[in-house]
DNA sequence: TGCCGGCGTGAGGACGGCGTCAAGACCGCA
DNA sequence: TGCGGTCTTGACGCCGTCCTCACGCCGGCA
């Protein structure tokens, strides 16, 4: 869930905003003070701040500074005052956006959304990782590591590795790996899957003949273990 | 230099941000009707769009998902409706801001640059470079130094550099590569890629024949390598 | 025991992608 | 008008990827 910090001193606004954004399914916390929003921001990384310029410790713009010092989290700022100067500063400090008060909840949302949106696509490589005994598939980057090195893929390879990969532990059936990779025509050409297997296992398993994380169902299909252990091996 | 697109049937506005913008260093092309802004942009990809809704021919909204469909370039909207419907659908549709005219030039400017700023990948304003073991990019101050000396780079140069540097370590696919240095209409031009990464290794490789910042994932795309050590490659 | 289908293995050939080079088009500028 | 830089386009050789074929192994089954 999306975490919300609103920063207000205005109770009666902080309510406000805590109970639409709260009936949008945000998580929403809430800070009286700079110090406060500081602290908390800290502790808990929200995925956006509303910052309301008008605070009885801090000036605005300090908060922003503070926040920006660590976090490129997006921020809006609310405010009562219009004059140019205000916003060019705040949003020069670094916020995103500067809604002039009193203003309309719609808005406000819209907004959030606009600049959560942007923010999206920023996120810490890493983010999407899945990681075995043996290699870490980094689905974000498009990249495998195995011991710290990349390893090597070629297009088809990855493709499978990351259907494997986006269903870690399930049983993908040959049909779907062979329509996705290949199309509906060589829905029964296994003997692709076989091959491409076959040098997925040898760029990363430990023992590419006797495979641990690249797990064969005979007859069934293809399954991506995460930890060897899993595996019951006789002999 | 930072290209905007300015998308507005009155000249006269449009005339003012022209002279604002390129005061301020920006490179500015203007567009008096939604589907010449659609084709310039597809012709000449913008780093930022600055769209008056009222347009003759189509509806704001359009263009901006028009626009939407193919690139994540920020778009500012400008409009004289302060309604809050046309706010929600205008952001909602994917734009970044929504500016209720009359507005203050200091204001625009300070949300275009803090649009910018996001889209570059951080929320922190300035100290933005990303550093490999032979050279480094300053995103910011647009420059690339190797050895303390700055490094000449022609603007298509600069422009793939810039979307390598902005994910640093992420394979980015030749299709989305080619889709925002050319435009939609270039994406199967693979050709350009070669020889532009030719010439940037050239410029910024140590070794430019055996390159080990700028990687080719052959049939997937192209990465940027911060370490040298990171390339496996067993020849 | 012999048959059979599924699977892993190995090798080789066709094709396409890639790096490379160079020539021509285009454009801003003097 | 000429010039230098930049972008585009074409051509070519090389190498990797993909596909294909052939073979051996193994377990299930009659």
């Amino acid at each position: 869930m999306t975490r919300v910090l609103v920063v207000d001193d205005d109770a009666q606004l902080a309510r406000a905003l805590s109970i639409n954004l709260r009936a949008r399914e945000y998580d929403v916390t809430t800070a009286g003070t700079g110090v406060a929003a500081l602290r908390l921001a800290a502790a808990h990384p929200p995925d956006a701040v509303i910052l309301d310029l008008g605070l009885p410790d801090l000036d605005g713009v300090e908060v922003v500074a503070g926040l920006r010092g660590w976090t490129s989290v997006p921020i809006l700022v609310l405010s009562a005052r219009e004059g140019q100067r205000d916003k060019v500063a705040a949003l020069d400090a670094g916020a995103d956006d500067y809604v002039v008060k009193p203003f309309g909840m719609d808005e406000l949302l819209a907004r959030l959304r606009a600049a959560l949106r942007r923010a999206a696509g920023t996120g810490v490589p890493g983010a999407s990782e899945v990681v075995t005994d043996a290699f870490r598939v980094d689905l974000a980057a498009k990249k495998v590591t195995r011991d710290g090195v990349d390893v090597r893929l070629t297009p088809t390879e990855w493709h499978l590795l990351e259907l494997l990969a986006r269903s870690p532990g399930r049983l993908l059936p040959q049909r779907d790996l062979l329509r996705e990779v290949w199309g509906p025509a060589c829905e029964s050409e296994t003997q692709y899957l076989r091959v491409y297997m076959r040098t997925l296992r040898q760029k990363l398993e430990p023992v590419p003949s006797r495979p641990v994380h690249i797990i064969t169902e005979p007859g069934r299909g293809y399954r991506l273990e995460l930890q060897a252990d899993q595996v019951g091996h006789a002999t």
